[in-house]
DNA sequence: TTAGGGTTAG
């Protein structure tokens, strides 16, 4: 049966190929059935073409029989198999069968090289890429402006992207060939990758005053490169321009470049160009607005993030769970736990499932508010609304217990999550390790660093400001001086990878060597790291953004408001001269 | 060939 119906593709491949002008196209009504490992089952009305076919082995066995049908069929079936195989980032296999159809004497194209090279470019070989364009020449063919495209990709790829814009500058200068607008958003998304985003900026000008369009790609990568480098206001420049040119943004770049404008503060500016945007009767959904919403709340700003989710309803955009998670989180982050609480219990009504970040970042919002038996009545909950907990749920509930003074609950609670499979990692030892120090048990504190070290999870700057503040407090200044002193040699040591701090990077070393015992103890307190974001983990770390809780009785609003009045004064030394000079 | 999502540690 099988055989048989093996014996059938040939003559359907051939059979079709003879039939449709459009040589990708296969009607493989008789694939029903055919059996291939059992797997293959194609409805009967299905046409299918090269890129439905999705594993390896599947490719392969097309490719035997369209070897050895005959007649045989047109070089540019094969070329569409070989760009389908590559797709699948079945490099080898697809180099394999370049080989193959050469030895089986198929007669190749100029399309064939075109793809060879694009798969060794995308193996980092564009070296061979280039040699491959050697026998292009002597084959008496002419690279289009695709295969360029796909050697200046390869170039991006390889790290090479001075050779790409040489490359590029090379075609353009010598009239080799015409760049088309897939070209330029090559070059434009190489560049900007690379970090020359002004270079970026000059070509984007430059070949619009050669009268080379560029495409709402080139545009959009280049608008997103630039407000992510702190230029927004260039960011908008081009964002007007495109428009003034007639290549009209899509959702993708107005997303972008309000993401732009709310990263940097301005809000009225993000509101024009959110409305703009809903102007443009453009297709959006909840992840359009999700992220802004994020933004707002992250920065504590929840009324103008309920407005904002207002707008999307108004859009008959409906909130989807992250929307309401965004909500929930912003609700804590403000102590508004009755509303967090509240959204958190009308999600069903919503049509939406809760999941386990809303309930770990109402736990959260419990703990940090000092309602530990709510956050504890919560953790209990999230099985019987058939949620998992995860680490990160574990972390938060012994932070909860232990800052509570209640060590014995927080240490039973690692026992109960260790048992139940959940993985302990970094922020799990931290945590044990504040409560150990809190509870001045100094020494264990000591063997849970190396314990943890045993298993595995490196310590960090954050454990290490632990400890040593921890057995400051306690008076061992002679061991917080020498864990310290062995940082470096730590942070240096390819033996023990850690994210552990080197002498530069803390303030208070030069200080520690200067003082005398007696002293010591309240200045290396105060050791901390120079640079808060130099080695931080943390997304929002990361930005300077890390939001503190209300309760705590520092406002971080302040601070996160200079920072985008740094961000607005930096993109005021704007990159417009430069593109206008051009 | 363009973007965008998650809770926790000092």
């Amino acid at each position: 049966m099988r055989a048989s119906a093996m014996a059938l593709i040939p003559r359907i491949i051939a059979g079709e190929l003879a039939t449709f002008t459009h040589p990708f196209s296969l009607f493989c009504s008789n694939f029903r059935n055919v059996g291939y490992e059992g797997r293959r089952h194609f409805s009967s009305m299905l046409r299918i073409d090269f890129s439905s076919v999705n594993d390896i082995q599947f490719a392969s066995f097309l490719f035997r029989e369209m070897i050895r049908i005959r007649p045989q069929p047109s070089v540019a079936v094969f070329n569409k198999l070989l760009t389908v195989v590559i797709k699948m980032d079945c490099h080898s296999a697809a180099l394999s069968m370049f080989d193959e159809m050469r030895a089986s004497g198929i007669p190749l194209n100029e399309y064939t090289f075109s793809i060879i090279i694009h798969c060794y470019c995308l193996q980092n070989r564009v070296d061979i890429g280039f040699a491959i364009l050697g026998s292009f020449f002597k084959l008496g063919y002419n690279p289009d402006v695709a295969t360029f495209t796909t050697l200046i990709k390869g170039l991006f790829l390889d790290d090479k992207a001075v050779e790409a814009e040489k490359l590029f500058k090379k075609l353009l200068d010598h009239k080799i060939c015409e760049p088309n607008d897939v070209m330029i958003a090559n070059l434009t998304n190489g560049l900007c990758k690379a970090g020359s985003i002004r270079t970026a900026c000059y070509y984007l000008e430059l070949l619009a005053k050669m009268g080379y369009s560029a495409n709402v790609y080139a545009y959009t990568t280049v608008i997103d490169s630039l407000w992510k480098g702190g230029m927004v206001e260039d960011a908008l420049w081009l964002f007007r321009k495109m428009i003034v040119r007639g290549i009209f943004p899509d959702v993708i770049t107005y997303t972008s470049m309000i993401h732009g404008l709310c990263r940097a503060g301005r809000w009225e500016d993000m509101l024009d160009l959110l409305h703009e945007m809903i102007n443009q009767k453009l297709s959006l959904k909840a992840v359009n607005f999700n992220v802004f919403v994020n933004i707002l709340c992250k920065k504590g700003m929840v009324k103008e993030g309920e407005d904002l989710v207002e707008i999307m309803m108004q859009q008959n955009v409906n909130p989807d769970i992250f929307t309401c998670f965004t909500l929930i989180d912003g609700y804590c982050l403000q102590g508004q736990m009755d509303r967090a609480k509240e959204l958190l219990d009308s999600l069903a009504d919503k049509g939406l499932k809760p999941d386990i970040f809303s309930y770990g970042s109402l736990m959260d919002g419990y703990c940090k508010g000092g309602k530990v038996n709510e956050a504890w009545h919560i953790f209990l909950e999230v099985h019987s609304k058939g949620l998992q907990h995860t680490t990160s749920t574990y972390n938060i509930m012994i932070q909860g217990l232990l800052r509570e003074g209640r060590f014995g609950d927080g240490w039973k609670l690692f026992n109960d999550m260790e048992a139940q499979g959940v993985q302990p990692d970094l922020f799990t030892y931290n945590i044990l390790l504040d409560g150990l120090c809190k509870a001045h048990q100094i020494d264990d504190a000591i063997s849970l660093v190396h314990t943890m070290e045993e298993r595995g999870v490196n310590p960090d700057t954050v454990t290490y400001d632990i400890l040593i503040s921890g057995l400051c407090n306690e008076g061992r200044v002679d061991l917080a001086r020498d864990i310290l002193n062995q940082l470096p040699s730590k942070g240096g040591s390819s033996s023990c990878e850690t994210n552990a701090p080197d002498k530069s990077t803390w303030t208070g070393w030069s200080k520690i060597e200067q003082i005398d015992d007696e002293s010591q103890s309240s200045i290396v307190c105060t050791a901390r790291r120079r640079d808060p974001s130099g080695s931080a983990s943390h997304a929002s770390t990361q930005r300077g953004e890390k939001p503190v809780r209300e309760w705590t009785g520092v406002s971080s609003r302040r601070a996160m408001h200079g920072a985008s009045d740094a961000l607005a004064q930096r993109s005021k030394r704007t990159l417009g001269g430069a593109i206008q000079e051009v």
